[in-house]
DNA sequence: GCTCCTACGACCACTCTAGTCCTATAATCA
DNA sequence: TGATTATAGGACTAGAGTGGTCGTAGGAGC
């Protein structure tokens, strides 16, 4: 449940890509990546990527140049994208219930006592997803700093009996 | 995507007309209602609720009483029950992605570089839905009011037809 | 013209969701 | 005791959604 789907998972890696490549090179002319180098880059297959980068061309997050040389590059600067439009562009607007923001195939909606609760549930996560710009991913070690580096929670406990 | 499971909302739809209905009768006597009671209350298939219960029943949050006059009620006071422990007791301990709470069968873990901002990301969510305790769904009009009274919405219809 | 790239629709295997059905068991009352 | 009412839980299914592939069309640079 609550879970993000794949898609976007690689649509916020490739666009974090994207931003940092964008930030490493100044000249507009080399920011151009293709949807292959950045399947490469983290190992997803390329042509599922490509289609989740056509898609946020689409919406206008990204701009593509087809060609050789070509490839996909921000359509603005890293700060002004966030991560809810990323998510939101790749994976659609619905959220937390059917009822929410289409009027919903949930015909309980008339007895249903929690879809106002669960609606404020919603602006919640959405304003926990917009507050996060990519430029805030590219770099880590910039305040709130508290320590405790590494934070291996995963521990990759894939002990096979 | 980010989408609750109707099983979880079925299950705080129940839970909170018990938390309802706890606050309504004071005596422990009267306090349980059948998972048919909650079903017809809101239209919802019979037998699903029933399995929700059951898991809201295994899990301590709901205590469950067989035989004639049955039924559920809540195991502890509306205050200390969160919308957070019962998305988790029906939809399970999974969240936003694959590699945040269970070691993942996600392949890309070493290669990805967004999984500490999701995890903060799912932080976020967790304290979103713990912050929410049965007994604030249950009263609407505190503070915050802006008019648009109402809020008899369940009104216990089970009238016999 | 060739090659590299995007664009897009069709398609498929798989998993999850929502829901039903069936049997067993426990508690209450007559 | 037995009938009734309720929970307990497993098996099963149709349908939707996810993750991914394939093939083809078309634009851009050499
Ligand atoms: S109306 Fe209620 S039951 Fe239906 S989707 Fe909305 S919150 Fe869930
Ligand atoms: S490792 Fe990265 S790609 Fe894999 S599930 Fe976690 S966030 Fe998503």
């Amino acid at each position: 449940m609550l879970r993000l789907t794949k898609k976007a998972d690689y649509g916020l890696m490739a666009v974090k890509l994207l931003a940092e490549h964008w930030l490493r090179q100044p000249d507009e002319a080399n920011r151009a990546l293709s949807a292959k180098d950045i399947a490469d880059a983290y190992h997803i297959p390329p042509q599922l990527l490509a289609k989740i980068l056509q898609t946020l061309a689409r919406t206008g997050i990204l701009v593509s140049h087809a060609g050789i040389y070509g490839g996909y590059s921000l359509a603005r600067n890293p700060e002004s994208i966030t991560a809810f439009e990323i998510i939101r562009a790749i994976d659609g607007p619905l959220f937390i219930t059917s009822c929410i923001t289409v009027n919903g195939n949930c015909d309980l909606v008339g007895t249903c006592t929690i879809k106002e609760p669960l609606s404020k549930v919603n602006d919640s996560i959405r304003e926990v997803l917009t507050k996060i710009r990519m430029i805030d991913m590219c770099e880590p070690p910039v305040g709130t700093a508290h320590g405790h580096e590494k934070t291996e929670l995963v521990t990759l406990d894939t002990h096979s009996h």
